[in-house]
DNA sequence: GTAATATAGTTGCATTTGAAACTATTTTTT
DNA sequence: AAAAAATAGTTTCAAATGCAACTATATTAC
């Protein structure tokens, strides 16, 4: 039954995430790539981009390109801080807050898809776990996966 | 507790294991990608290309690639087989074959990582959820996620 | 048996990502 | 305050991957 490892289908997942978010962004200009950028940024207004790569375990170097990118867009706006001159507070622009509903929702349609025929209770039982495999990858690699990331509280 | 959509730990456990194999692997001059590979190849000598791409839900080009990669460095060799000349069958070489174990072992020690603090009936559940959600996406992606990527029974 | 179609594999291009070296600020040491 | 270290971001390079166009062989239709 386990002959495979676990990165097999998480290796599935992950690429046909890819695919399903590239076919569905299509419409709005947006990469699959982007999506969580996109995502996190209209949900953290005034994020800057170390923040955002300790949110979504980034490497900073791939968070510079996304928002250069969703800031080519038009969808994001960097600003410069008075209190720090070397890092920029992201803001999303109007026309991404406008889109900010629909993005969020057809993120969470591949919810539903990848959990098709799962109870609610199992629901529940699946986000745990996944969530929780990804805290211990994040132990594991960086040594701090206890607190979503906000390193410094 | 869910404002994150799954794809953000997908994502993370993902690029994570990457990260995690690249470093293990390094001894054996063997890339994160070409592991999956490597693992089928000297599970299922004689494997084509076509059936390893679609047991790995890989696509062909990637496939193509890494099959010529492992090849290059004296993992893997390709052989026509009489019975249809477009194709390979792979097989792994003794230096894979002598290194087959421990390269299945660690892989093996990264679903430890992933499931650190799971009780034995939780791993089963994790490993069980984990492969029905990859079945999902297949489906939904393919059409195809029944039978294990062999559509032609 | 030829033409049309399907299958197996390769290649070029684009995207996503991490690592490391780099620049520019800020903070800490002394 | 000057020097050292830390922090925020950028850029270059390379790896992993999908897609689409391509070649070559095999199968199917007629």
């Amino acid at each position: 039954m386990d002959k495979d490892p676990l990165i097999k289908w998480i290796s599935i997942i992950y690429r046909y995430s890819l695919i399903y978010a590239n076919e569905r962004l299509k419409d709005f200009n947006i990469s699959a790539g982007e999506l969580s950028f996109f995502i996190a940024i209209t949900d953290m207004e005034g994020i800057t981009q170390e923040k955002l790569s300790s949110y979504l375990r980034m490497n900073k170097g791939t968070t510079a390109k996304a928002v250069k990118s969703l800031e080519t867009k038009g969808y994001v706006i960097k600003r410069i801080p008075e209190s720090d001159k070397r890092s920029y507070n992201l803001y999303p622009t109007a026309k991404a807050v406008e889109l900010r509903k629909r993005i969020r929702k057809l993120a969470f349609e591949w919810n539903d898809i990848l959990l098709k025929g799962f109870d609610k209770k199992r629901r529940k039982e699946a986000a745990l776990i996944i969530e929780k495999m990804a805290k211990n990858a994040d132990m594991c690699i960086n040594r701090s996966g206890e607190n979503d990331g906000k390193k410094d509280q």
